[in-house]
RNA sequence: GGAGGGAUGGCCGAGCGGACGAAGGCGACGGUCUUGAAAACCGUUGUGGCCGAAAGGUCACCGAGGGUUCGAAUCCCUCUCCCUCCGCCA
């Protein structure tokens, strides 16, 4: 959410903000618009509630019954009066905080403009890639390696829960396990991180508070019988962990890792990356999240990419490091990094990582905030939050780099202490 | 799922229709005193909105949402959460 004084002050910044994200800017006159009925409307019920308290106060002080009678029939019309604004201003103000859980962030000035993904900017790489022609065999994609070796089975996922859902067994079940195991470990060890479990569902508005609601009702799984939602990522869960806090300066930054299995319903990717792993209606991931203080939050997001990157080094896997431009921006962000694996077999770049500076636009929405140590008004946190890292592509980059001419895939060294003496996964 | 009890400021706890944003205590902060500290004493100590250049004014918030009333922390209704007992169950 953004500051409705920033609105206010600077409706053209915020305009320009939407258009950068090839976004309509006339969302921001709306609510413009509703804000100043608000006020309006705010400010004849305040000046006729001021009155009826005055008012009150003296009748319960009078002593002489008629006049104490005539204060009253007075009173009753005025509360007629309060009665009808406030009905009025609470429908106003409805629609004004809708319009505003619709706006989204403003990119940040380092956030490279751009009008879609083409123009997403690599910022660095690190690796080699494998060079499969001159070892001489062809790299096969994990939907063909995965069924081979029997670690990998659609057609039984499909049948309990239908298509894009799947069954991990035997060596590949335990791959992604040690695959957690062992991030979580990183991450808590020695890059600082308390470890989380959180809850897999939620209530609506800790959506909301995250940004995941209203916008994106399409793309998650809900409990009608008692309203509860799905996880479509841990970012949800530990965003609303210090919802409604005012959290002592002292503490900052806070840094949490939490695993958990996450749901999307993936309608509006239907028909999209069908094959394989890569695009699931369940999928695990590691997750980070950081609240800092406002002046150290972009600081805070290179730091969070280099521990997602100290993984893939670890397991010696090639990535590059995507800047976001500002069209192709999620819409809580303000900067985002992506971190692509390459996939060989079906020759492509994966996200397998996604890290964010959201500033204050989640803790807005969830009432996050902070008191300085100096003292004086609590003021918001920014937050943070970085896959660390995505299991499924993680995986498919796992067999397609790690695969050998014969079908077989070689466990990763630092996964190996995890994998119960298996070094190479075979049939 | 059934029966009963509860939810008040950072914490504890009073208030149960009229000057209550809320007694009292604890804690925290500032001061007096002291070589320093403690004790004692004095003072300060919530959040948000609206109007205002500011000073200040005003509104709202006593788990949440409705309602009754000139007036609600206090009365009524619904819901949520916590506690005790019973039932059921990984």
């Amino acid at each position: 959410m953004l500051d409705i004084e920033l609105i206010r002050r600077e409706p053209e910044r915020v305009r320009e903000a939407l258009r950068l994200r090839q976004d309509d800017p006339a969302l921001v006159d709306e609510v413009l618009a509703l804000d100043e009925r608000r006020r309006t409307l705010l400010r004849r019920v305040e000046a006729l509630r001021a009155e009826r308290n005055r008012v009150s106060r003296e009748i319960g002080r009078m002593k002489d019954k008629a006049a104490r009678e005539e204060k009253i029939a007075a009173m009753r019309e005025v509360g007629k009066q309060i009665a009808d604004l406030e009905k009025a201003l609470r429908e106003v103000e409805a629609a004004f905080r809708d319009k505003l859980l619709w706006l989204p962030n403003i990119p940040h000035e380092s956030t490279p403009v751009g009008a879609d993904e083409r123009d997403n900017v690599v910022v660095r790489a690190w690796g080699e890639r494998r060079d499969f022609a001159a070892e001489g065999f062809e790299p096969a994609p994990h939907w063909d390696l995965g069924p081979e070796l029997d670690i990998l089975d659609f057609e039984r996922g499909v049948k309990l829960a239908g298509s894009r859902f799947y069954i991990l067994k035997g060596a590949g079940a335990r791959l992604q396990r040690a695959l957690i195991f062992w991030m979580l470990d990183r991450h808590t060890r020695e890059h600082g991180y308390t470890e989380i479990y959180p809850p897999f569902v939620v209530h609506k508005e800790m959506l909301v508070g995250a940004g995941q609601l209203p916008k994106f009702a399409d793309n998650l799984y809900h409990d009608v019988e008692e309203d509860l939602w799905l996880l479509p990522t841990a970012e949800v869960a530990l965003t609303n962990l210090h919802r409604d806090e005012i959290l002592d300066e002292s503490m900052l930054p806070l840094s949490y890792v939490a695993y958990t299995p996450c749901f999307r319903r993936e309608k509006m990717s239907a028909g999209r990356d069908v094959r394989g792993i890569k695009r699931g209606h369940q999928f695990d991931k590691v997750e980070m999240y950081k609240f800092t203080r406002p002046e150290e939050s972009y600081e805070a997001l290179e730091t969070m990419v280099g521990h997602a990157e100290a993984l893939l080094q670890a397991l010696k896997l090639p990535y590059r490091i995507v800047a976001i431009c500002t069209g192709d921006l999620g819409f809580a962000s303000a900067k985002t990094y992506d971190i692509e694996l390459w996939a060989p077999g079906q020759g492509e770049w994966l996200e397998v990582s996604s890290l964010s500076n959201v500033e204050s636009f989640q803790a807005r929405r969830a009432n996050i905030r902070y008191r300085p140590s100096g003292g004086g008004k609590p003021r918001y946190v920014h937050t943070l939050n970085g896959s660390g890292l995505a299991l499924p592509r993680l995986m498919i980059a796992i067999m397609e780099n790690y695969q050998q001419a014969d079908g077989s895939i070689l466990v990763p060294e630092v996964l190996q202490p995890w994998m119960g003496g298996i070094e190479v996964i075979r049939r």
